[in-house]
DNA sequence: AATATATTCAACCCTTTGGTTGAATGTCAA
DNA sequence: TTGACATTCAACCAAAGGGTTGAATATATT
């Protein structure tokens, strides 16, 4: 299972549009600092920033070649937290499904 | 499709653990603010700002009888949120997979 | 050696967040 | 009506988030 602190760090880092817009970008293949922080209108620092979350959550991974350094997607924690929520979803319908199937059991009973 | 902001504020609200476990107790059905509340060692005040947030990203209503707020789960952003994940994320590993078969006919073409 | 480039570090500034306490509001029950 | 209960509102606080700017570091280029 996936630990709670880190489902935490992976939901935060997803839940900025910046954050998602690098990711998406990433998608892609590799991409250095500059390249991923041009298409923003922030500065440059403030990209970084975001950078260094997404790799806390192990989103993202660093590569440093000399000066440059190559930033990659990692797809385990996305499919980490796409399987808790599927799983905590469908639990939760079950559960739902089954009180709406007594409620109606009860209606039913009523003459 | 999920707006962006709509995104936003599902994500933000399920990383946090107290709000995950206080939609986990609505799991089970409906519940009033102060029985959801008992679990926690915060106050109720604390608790009753969590709801806010989950129900402003619309994973809880609240129906008012009396004095007494009946609050339930509501599986829509959720389910919402788990689609986007899904779809970005078999996107993404295709789009990774394309980038390796690339590669690898790459390397397969070195003499 | 001097300069330009890629990146981070550090300090600062707002705003938001997650928590507190105390008072206010609305409803039920004696 | 008086008092207990359920809930929010309001003010406050400390910490975190997202942004800025300016300096520091490390590597390339000339």
């Amino acid at each position: 299972m996936t630990a709670p602190r880190t489902l935490d760090r992976t939901l935060t880092a997803l839940a900025d549009p910046t954050r998602r817009a690098i990711l998406q970008h990433l998608s892609s293949g590799e991409a250095r600092v500059t390249e991923v922080a041009q298409p923003f209108s922030m500065s440059l620092n403030a990209v970084s920033k975001h950078i260094l979350v997404l790799e806390r959550a192990k989103l993202v991974k660093r590569r440093k070649v000399g000066r440059d350094h190559y930033l990659s997607y990692r797809s385990g924690p996305l499919d980490a937290a796409a399987k808790w929520i599927d799983t905590t979803r469908h639990f939760w319908a079950s559960r739902l499904d089954t009180l709406e199937q007594l409620l109606r059991d009860e209606d039913a009973a009523k003459p």
